[in-house]
DNA sequence: AATGAATGAGGATTCATTCAT
DNA sequence: TATGAATGAATCCTCATTCAT
């Protein structure tokens, strides 16, 4: 019994394993021919396998997609959570979130724009950050309200406020990343100018000026 | 002669009709299943016609896609050229610009989109505007810069400096406008709040804080 | 009436020379691009028609290639006969004549194939000549074979013989012409060696040696 | 094991046989219709398969054409090799092998048109005869040469000359072979009268005559 | 577990042709 | 006389998917 235990974990550890080769591969494709060009024969060449295997652990393409948007996903809310450790000064821990988010998002462009840029529903419900509410039900938008209420600024502050500002911290973020994914062929020097610039204005944003 | 001219013209402005039937119908498809499920077969099923006759009005797919990206860009010009009039003070000028592209894009949705995250170089060409550099070669770029020069802060400021306030401006308003597209179904009053919010935080970095 | 009369006979001018420019067009598309490149569209093109137009003086393509057939078939055994006249010594009348052939066929390379390597019954109808009794059914074939008689040699010979000969020297030279036609980019200087060459060769084979 | 390596074997053998079938299929429609008419389509209609098919066993329609050409060259090929040997006189050699190139030619109409009246660079890189130099570059030519420098008459000839013998031989041989193939239909008897005649045409050329 | 065979739907084009005007 | 509209068939090719083995 325990033995028939043990292969059925191995079998089911392989399986796992398969999946993610299958996945892994997935991503590759996507990331040097983009998400359109993605199709389960190149995944099945690149592997080494049939294209037919891939049926064997994905019921079907949508599947292998799924999988990749939520990986993907995940990647990216881990960005969110490896960045805020080190607590500080408020206004410092924002600066080096977004100057750490940033950085980890254009490392991982063509994942970024797929998941960021996606409108199905099944991602939205993870990515969507605009809507009233976004500060209870989005960690990332959670993180960035609890380090502006440690601000003496918006210490009173109305908690709806708080939000916009998250809220608008995120997506402006947001633009400027994906305009430097899509404008490619800026230069490094180039890139951090703007986004010391950008965290720049954020602080002016934050910190001065009317809520 | 008057009735020869007469059929002509009207055979030429059937000739357009048809184009532009063709064209919306284009449009369509690309709001309904993205720019790259669009397809001549699409296209000509959705104008209950057969996908020959496509190629009596366009000589072939690019073309189509040449004019959609040529009707939506010269839509998205057209925003910043009936922006710009109505001068006053700078501030004020930039808050209204803003405010103004923001209500117009989001008028346009799906052209937006599919202009401002194309990344091939003919649209690039057109809509780049994070290099260095760009305020000399960006309308966009070159008025928001022209509008800076004029406010106190920026009167002995560095040209870069301000190039680079501007993009941030830019790329900052696009993340915005991205962001509330994609994430379709926010209310218009939360719409309104978070437009105002990033106006204002737009203010605050601009008249106060470092450059 | 006369009137009458002579405005049909201009119509069916008219008409004529309509044809002529839809043939001369497609034998143009032909020489350029290959007889299998030829479409209807192309020969409106150039004729700078519509395509339908087209089907008013000819029935339908097939009936274009029929014409062009018989129109090359026309000029090349025009060839033949535009080469026969200035008599004097038979052997030398037959250098004439293959040399002179040879040359001309080389201008009209794409027609010449067209028609030569063409095994539909129709052109065969005219352009075989290694059959039994070619001697009396193709005009080419006879004219050789007249010369061929007045040479000492043959005086006594079988006209059997004398057709073989004819055929031989008709098929060679034929082979000679296609493979310079096909292998292009052989320069004129060797194209001239070749031809002298193949004439001595066929001077050795009718004046000396055995029959 | 055995059994393993046996069905390996077995599949290969079947895949071979798949694409020999799509191959002959091929062959036949080109034989039948010209090479210009053959598509993927039709072959697939043939084989009585879908067309998706074909694309199992070779990449595109080029490489099906490629095959064709090469298995059509190699037997052309095989023809000049394996009439060489059983040496002699050399002049009772040209004739040997000029017979046996003949008559295997005729055995393989079809193959023999289509590669030898093909024009593009990459047959013709084998194929092509008559320019400046064959004598080194062919080996049909390189033969002939060296059998007709064993002639007493050609003994001290200019090799350009011999060049130019041996292309002339092999020129008009082709032409007879592809005048016989198109003109079918001539019976036997008058075949051979033609070669005989040919081939004596040509000893009369070597051997007596001006060189 | 793994694969090759097989297909049908869909992709962009091209073309000959008909027809109403 | 001349043409533009329209189509259906054909071209090559890719892909997701199923199925028997």
């Amino acid at each position: 019994m325990v033995t028939s235990l043990g292969i059925k974990e191995r079998k089911a550890r392989e399986v796992d394993h398969r999946r993610e080769l299958i996945l892994t591969a997935a991503e590759e494709i996507i990331s040097s021919e983009g998400i359109d060009k993605l199709s389960v024969r190149k995944i099945a060449a690149k592997i080494e396998y049939s294209p037919s295997l891939i049926y064997h652990y994905f019921k079907d393409k949508d599947e292998i997609l799924k999988h990749l948007m939520e990986k993907s996903y995940k990647k990216i809310v881990a960005l969110l959570i490896s960045v805020q450790s080190s607590t500080e000064d408020p206004t410092d821990k924002i600066r080096k979130m977004t100057e750490s988010y940033i950085h980890l998002a254009l490392q991982m462009p063509e994942q970024y724009k797929t998941i960021m840029l996606n409108s199905s529903p099944d991602i939205l419900a993870h990515t969507s950050v605009l809507f009233d509410g976004a500060s209870t039900k989005r960690q990332a938008v959670a993180i960035l309200c609890k380090c502006l209420k440690q601000i003496d600024k918006y210490k009173n502050a109305d908690d709806k406020q708080i939000e916009l500002t998250a809220q608008i911290i995120w997506a402006t973020t947001f633009g400027l990343i994906i305009r430097m994914i899509i404008e490619n062929e800026i230069d490094e020097k180039q890139k951090n100018l703007l986004i010391q610039h950008h965290i720049q204005h954020i602080e002016n944003g934050i910190i001065q000026g009317k809520t």
